[in-house]
DNA sequence: ACAAAAGTGTTCCTTCTACACCCATGC
DNA sequence: GCATGGGTGTAGAAGGAACACTTTTGT
């Protein structure tokens, strides 16, 4: 039997909420195949490497992110003959919802990184069809997990959480009715009492991420 | 760099229905490592062969089943290092709902193979964890498509359906609302006119699979 | 006739939706 | 005071759960 061997990659979807719209961190290719297109951030597998765990060092080296601060999960793995010109490429692509982050881009391969509109075509191998898999994943969880709040920061509003459906569905919700079902629906969000006062308006009430993995009932998006 | 090369396989989770319980098609490991344990059927990807092609192929091989008649998808990709004492394999998971075979299995490969309850522990590799992660996706993806028809001959009733989920949910329902929110969901299923009689009782209508990809409402499991 | 399964109708209750209304702040 | 965003109350609509009841078969 002749066993064809591949290298393995992994591949990250890292997305965040920046300027009131969805973006994905995107590194400009230095050397060919496709010089001087944007791609996906990724690298190979280490030889002792869990798949987990080399996405977790990935995200720290592009980001200089803890990976606990938001939220990463295998996303689908991607390995058509021919995917890269170089050879036989499987890649693991990882999905990531992180904050805004405060720090720019640091990091060894970070000098091309940037954040750019998560809507980009025209990405360099395979990634366009990996960012729109990612781009869809984001919207479903958002239905029946809490994992909205992976995109913002340790304290947060009910109009931050919002802001972060309305974003990633590209809706409009009802400010009021959105109000109670975040903080009725159990272990959602938990009220830390402190409040921050923005801009205008009466002062809101600041939240932390609760325990629940699971929206009960799911927040469903508009039928279009 | 040093570029750590693995090799790629594919494994199966082929779910169906038999005999009232949700079964799992293994196969007994004739050779090391875990030899005489049960395993999920897979191999190798092979050199120029795209992923899914390679788990329709297996599928084929290890049930003599056209993957068109269920509905068969990527489930998670598993590579710790050590999952295989040989050396460094990734393995690429997928999931199948299958109708219960009216064929006895037959393939190449499929003389030690047969369908287990798939509560079944003890497994070869991380099987036990593959298995569980298909067994909890097949759960969930019930509540929000319509892939249980996927369990079903190409023509099937009301009572066949609810006996898929109620066997795969573990739960029981209501057999009247059950039918109104089946035939009520726009594309879930369609009728085909004709009825059958099963031992007792009225005659049932008989249905085929509808164009619906998703259920608008979704048909949610009790909590527990 | 009787049992059993298919299928319909109805009632009650929970949840969603829309929106009126009050609260607390900056200017 | 007035504009602005935060947060509560409530009435009507929609959907789910429970179950009485009718239909059509096998024995």
């Amino acid at each position: 039997m002749t066993i064809d061997r591949a290298a393995v990659t992994v591949d990250l979807v890292l997305l965040t909420i920046r300027q009131g719209s969805l973006q994905v961190l995107l590194v400009r290719r230095g050397i060919p195949p496709y010089e001087g297109r944007w791609a996906l951030p990724g690298g190979f597998v280490l030889p002792d490497e869990d798949l987990d765990e080399a996405a977790r060092r990935e995200l720290r080296e592009e980001t200089g992110l803890d990976p606990q601060a938001g939220h990463l999960e295998q996303l689908a793995t991607y390995g058509t003959p021919g995917r890269d010109p170089r050879g036989r490429v499987v890649t693991v692509a990882y999905l990531a919802l992180l904050p805004d982050l405060p720090s720019p881009v640091a990091g060894s391969d970070a000098s091309a990184a940037s954040w750019r509109p998560a809507d980009q075509a025209g990405l360099a191998f395979d990634h366009d069809r990996i960012l729109a898999d990612g781009v869809e994943r984001a919207r479903s969880k958002l239905e029946y997990t809490p994992l909205a709040s992976a995109f913002c920061a340790p304290e947060f509003t009910v109009a931050d959480l919002r802001a972060v459906y309305e974003t990633v569905w590209q809706t409009t919700l009802d400010p009021r009715n959105f109000h109670r079902k975040v903080t009725s629906a159990e272990g959602f969000v938990e009220a830390t009492g402190n409040t921050v006062s923005r801009e205008r308006g009466r002062p809101a009430q600041l939240f932390r991420r609760g325990p629940a993995t699971l929206l009960h009932p799911p927040l469903l998006r508009p039928a279009r």
